[in-house]
DNA sequence: GTGGCTTATTTTCCGCTGTCAATAAAAGAA
DNA sequence: TTCTTTTATTGACAGCGGAAAATAAGCCAC
């Protein structure tokens, strides 16, 4: 019953091509001209790449309508058809298995989730092909085709090899989920670690684009950090990198469960929160809704819990700058939705604690709905469609 | 008096020359086939990249006098000319400049310092031209040219403008450091942060060779971090990162002069020891070597100021561990005197505090002779003489 | 010694990319 | 209408790096 769609490529037939179209994405729609200079070719250059992008129906022009100069000859914006394909991305948590279908500029256009019970791979691997398969059947009335499918997993995960390392919430080893997903569904896969996925989506859509050096940091059951440097997103030699959660910032804070003291996630993890809450305010508390209702109302107490939070999560992006430099830091995750309890102090320890010209780094705050990470995982799908060579063309 | 030496440039007409070049710097006598393997390039590529450096006397070819497999023709090495090229390289402390001739190789072939008595800008580049001078006239018996002059000074240099945004210890504002030595010496100049520069010098003649990467930390008076990452040097978006002396890792810890507690430098600075350890001893100390001997005198209490110093270095090591995932760390610097003071804490508290696959990070440590830091100045010039554009040729 | 074998290096094209300079196109201005 | 101004396109071209084939240079067996 699956289409068996053979697999669609890009025409990204040399650099040239692939830094236009990545340049005409994520600036929105420019003339020939501008893209030329942002992307440091020659107009030349950029006409013939965009030829086959528009032939393949991957670019659009648009009769330039706004108000222009008035003189000379009028420009042609250039921009990405984002109706021209699909793609799939999923997001996979404990509890919940969350896809969202977005299009080539990785605009969520539906959204789906599922529990889940069994944490098992197999399992697991069920739910990402029911909804797959959901979220394929209602793309058809958009008319375009599904060209890839993204999974973005906490833990240890190898993108190259497709394969999760380690997660520690699902409890797998060495799962080559790309394989068996891509069995499965009869797409592309790309699987990948979800803050990294997610910074992925801030390069290329969100607040990071144009930016060479910046952060990702994300607030909630665990405190992430994507790190994008040179303009590429850092895994580490052993593809594990900005593990802010497990910076120790005070020798003597709670115990982390990674057997040290002081870990920013053990003071500001939401189970970290939750835990404290009981101890202060004497409540039962079960999770970090309560804990941020707790605040809310006043109950005495509350409120520093998520101060010393805040302090800690500023801290940690002290560090982060004091480190990297990084020219803007994007604050992040489900954890927001406590963050007027903690902003104060996340910007007051960020700015007490960063030093010298680390401090000019621009921290912002973005809201992240739970189906960003899936969007996230979409972006690497798009990523890998757009970087992936047709044929093996040219030098190699 | 000066020798006008028109400035020479190096030959490195197409990228494949430059890579070629570097390739055969780092990685010591090669030959073709071997090159080519290790820069992704085709045999063919390697000959004609050689050609016009064996021309130019940068790049000689031996003939192969080792066992070799005695199978086949034999291979002709190539290596770089050492003795081709002469470079200075000057590292500026508070209290003294210390320069060094190196050959294209950066081994040193000559040292010389000098106190400084004013720190003013204006006498420090009397001293830097006075001692570049000396070498230069000493080098007139190596029978090479000294092509190129670096400077290498702690605080906030911006290598690109050539320029000393801020340094502390001099109490140096805006200095416009490289037009000025150039002036005087008339040689070409490279202006750069210290650490950065050493960790240029790791890169392409030490420990971080053929790592993409790898950290470097020094120990001293201050403790600094310079971060390879992609193959390149972090510099952040404001001209500063590595600060791994003030991560802050003990919000009760002592007070540092960046207005934080607990910073690293606060505790395992050279400062931060000579000051703790008069307080534990009771004693005069006013200099860290006396620090270091009281410790080896077995006085009480004094080891225990080393281990606390390691054990805080450690945790800053482990910081930069989680954060990006090197695959190596080198510690160094002159405060490695009392390296066997304090080396098993650093390894264990590294140890402890490293999250996950980052402790499978390679801590190593390397003496640092003090002259090391000028040959990092000196390495700094040779990259920039190497990849400094004789003509801009080609695209642009 | 000579022919054969193996591996290293060089040569000889060749495709391909992106630049340059000239030209077309699309308006408003004169 | 014609000129001006700005954007887009075209075609010639230079040059980089690859592939394959040719050549070089030893060693070995006979």
């Amino acid at each position: 019953m699956r289409s068996t769609t053979r697999a669609e490529t890009f025409p990204a037939h040399t650099p040239a091509v692939s830094q236009i179209f990545t340049t005409v994405l994520s600036h929105g729609p420019l003339t020939r001209l501008e893209a030329a200079r942002r992307a440091g070719l020659s107009p030349a250059a950029v006409t013939k790449a965009v030829r086959p992008l528009l032939a393949a129906g991957y670019l659009a022009e648009d009769a330039d309508g706004e108000a222009r100069p008035a003189l000379g000859r009028p420009a042609n914006l250039v921009r990405v058809d984002g109706g021209r394909a699909l793609f799939i991305g999923v997001k996979v948590t404990g509890d919940e298995v969350i896809a969202v279908l977005t299009d080539l500029c990785c605009r969520i256009r539906l959204a789906r989730r599922l529990p889940v019970t069994d944490r098992a791979a197999r399992a697991v691997l069920t739910s990402i092909a029911e909804l797959t398969r959901e979220l394929r059947s209602e793309a058809e009335d958009f008319g375009a085709p599904v060209l890839g499918l993204g999974i973005a997993i906490s833990g240890d995960v190898d993108r190259a090899e497709g394969a999760v390392r380690y997660s520690p919430f699902l409890d797998w080893r060495d799962v080559a989920l790309a394989e068996l997903a891509a069995m499965t569904t009869g797409l592309p896969v790309v699987v990948d670690n979800d803050v990294r996925a997610l910074t992925v989506a801030e390069q290329w859509f969100g607040a990071g684009v144009g930016l060479s050096d910046f952060a990702v940091v994300t607030v909630g059951a665990g405190i992430g950090c994507g790190l994008v440097i040179h303009g590429r997103v850092v895994s580490g030699a052993h593809g594990v990198a900005g593990e802010i959660g497990h910076v120790a910032i005070d020798p003597a804070g709670p115990l982390c469960h990674c057997g040290n003291r002081g870990c920013v996630e053990a003071i500001a993890g939401d189970a970290a929160i939750v835990t404290r809450m009981r101890e202060v305010t004497g409540r039962q508390v079960v999770d970090s809704t309560e804990a941020v209702a707790l605040a809310h109302e006043g109950v005495p107490g509350a409120r520093e819990v998520y101060a010393r939070a805040g302090e800690a999560i500023g801290r940690g992006i002290a560090t982060v700058a004091n480190l990297f430099g990084p020219e803007r830091v994007i604050i992040s995750g489900e954890g927001l939705a406590a963050y007027d309890l903690f902003a104060e102090q996340i910007l007051d320890s960020f700015t007490a604690a960063a030093f010298g010209s680390a401090a000019r780094c621009d921290v912002q705050t973005r809201p992240l709905p739970f189906e960003e990470w899936a969007r996230g995982a979409a972006a690497a799908a798009i990523q890998s469609f757009i970087t992936s060579s047709p044929t093996p063309t040219g030098k190699g």
